[in-house]
DNA sequence: CTGTTAGCGCTTTCAT
DNA sequence: ATGAAAGCGCTAACAG
């Protein structure tokens, strides 16, 4: 019922092996013979079983994906990259969403060793000890992305989500500002909470503006928070003239809670914060964001892949790739 | 070097077999020997090889997914929605981007056919005889999802964007709009493009408005494309009182176009889109859009689709899901 | 350039 | 309840 390579062989007459070297094109087969086969394989509707393919040859050519949320705009952005890179190599994904949850990202992590992938792809929260064990067992490249690494003892991609927070308060900084608020997201996430709160407090620490709590109110990285957190800053005596938040989304609740209070962005208060999303640019006034390039992050995070599966030499395994401020319309000079 | 279950069962002093049978669940085994096997399982750390297994049971519990593009966001939706389906019923999910482009995506269906997965969900424009000769190759069970199908004949949930489109313009009608403006998609994209514009003819017709080939304008998809549409209405001596936008963000590019000609939405043009994207309640005025279901999309086609792999009877293999106009504060009556 | 022959690691009758 | 053995469809030496 389902024609396999020995039908092809037979109705070509020739061998199955034979009939595997044209498949895999390999040039050791004589044009007429290969032609033959090539014959066969069409009239009988023949499709190569991948399945064996892999069993026989311990390769699959699919990798694992493992990623926090793809419904996530940021993060599908990152499937993006590294499904087409993949597809460029010839590669299949197979993806995974973990919600950062551990328990769920080491299930996921073995399914996809079980299924052989040849190299897995990971995006999660921090990577744990536990975690590590996981990757130990595998006998197949692993590639971080986007995440997190204390151990930093395997290959990765990311970006310094640090250093884009802090570049983003040092234009505040630069512009005369002094009183900086920051809407943060949740301090317990390692890379958007986190990291971004500390390069808020490393920025105003080298411009000696001293620390000030209440100048630091955490969100939930969505706009109704941006709105609350704002309204918050908006009712102390001594208010921010410049806030930083950690997502685009808290940033327009920022502006909207600014603007309903009948002040002005950039003139009465500026505004700031890091993703650069598509709606950055569909707020008026137009928002001053940092970008990261989430499409290359899944493009060399899935190349560096591609060339641990095929044990080339690396001349390197930790990738950071540079963020960019755009200037637009939300921050003014004091 | 890489445990299998014959080592398994040596160390445990038991057949392969019995090994199987334990990994597998299978009741027939006595509670010690099935600890015995678990034992030694334990000792060697055994992965079991789904490649293996998939070969000599004829199933992977892998489903393949193509999808036009992971990073549109109402995709991604659709993906999450999918794979929450798929992990709870125990399949994986590969996914391939095939971009609406035909020679792709019959090409990824072959490459997914070639891997031996489970079953097929194909999203893509429309399906062409061209799909259904490729489909027809198939001996696992496909649906469509999100894709208009013109033969009819293939399992299928969507939603029905014409009549979207209607419901949209019958808002503005019912609020007592007569001059009403289109931004429309490309009119080759079957779905979201020609459907609403004939969804905005009909609404029209029903209510016995005459047709007025000033009032559309073909855009994007894309803010600045609604801008510059709403732009061109706006210099129209007798301009609409009303505008449909095929999307939101081209509806928030009308309303900034409005706003900037000094007018105000909703008191002199209304404004109504399809999409209920984040943006929608991120906008001032907030802005009234018709929501589809986009994560139910993909959750019940995967649901209908492991029903079909499982040769369950289903009663329905044609869904059209329920789409809700959100009224928010955009619509005015006129 | 082509054929023969072992497996790859597991499931699955069929016995027992 | 357990074991023996025959494949699943293909690749990969090895011969020739």
């Amino acid at each position: 019922m389902t024609v396999t390579i020995y039908d092809v062989a037979r109705e070509a007459g020739v061998s199955m092996a034979t009939v595997s070297r044209v498949v895999n094109n390999n040039p050791n087969v004589k044009p007429q013979t290969r032609k033959k086969v090539f014959e066969a394989i069409e009239r009988l509707g023949y499709r190569p079983n991948a399945v064996a393919r892999g069993l026989a040859s311990k390769k699959t050519t699919t990798v694992g994906v493992v990623i926090p949320d793809i419904s996530n705009m940021n993060l599908a952005e990152i499937a993006r990259g590294i499904e087409d890179i993949a597809t460029m190599y010839h590669y299949n994904i197979i993806l995974c969403n973990a919600d950062k949850k551990k328990d769920k990202e080491i299930r996921v992590i073995n399914t996809l060793l079980e299924k052989q992938v040849d190299g897995l792809l990971f995006m999660g929260g921090t990577v744990t000890d536990e975690h590590i064990q996981a990757f130990k067992t595998s006998s197949v490249p692993i590639v971080l992305c986007a995440t997190t690494d204390d151990n930093n003892t395997i290959p990765a991609v990311d970006i310094d989500h640090q250093q884009a927070a802090y570049d983003a308060v040092k234009l505040l900084v630069d512009s005369g500002h002094r009183k900086i608020g920051m809407i943060s997201g949740t301090l317990q996430d390692p890379s958007l909470g986190f990291a971004r709160y500390q390069g808020y407090k490393q920025a105003l620490e080298e411009s000696a503006i001293p620390f000030n709590e209440n100048y630091v109110r955490v969100g939930n990285y969505k706009y109704e928070s941006g709105i609350e957190a704002m309204k918050y800053f908006l009712a102390l005596e001594d208010r921010p003239t410049a806030v930083f938040a950690a997502t685009d989304e808290m940033a327009i609740g920022a502006i909207h809670a600014i603007q309903d209070a009948g002040l002005k962005v950039p003139e009465d208060i500026s505004v700031i914060s890091v993703d650069n999303s598509r709606m950055a640019s569909m707020v008026r006034p137009q928002l001053t964001t940092v970008a990261q390039p989430m499409y290359d992050i899944g493009a060399v995070s899935m190349r560096l892949l591609t060339k641990l599966m095929n044990k080339e030499t690396t001349d390197q395994t930790k990738y950071v790739l540079p963020h960019t401020v755009i200037e637009r319309q939300t921050v003014g000079q004091v």
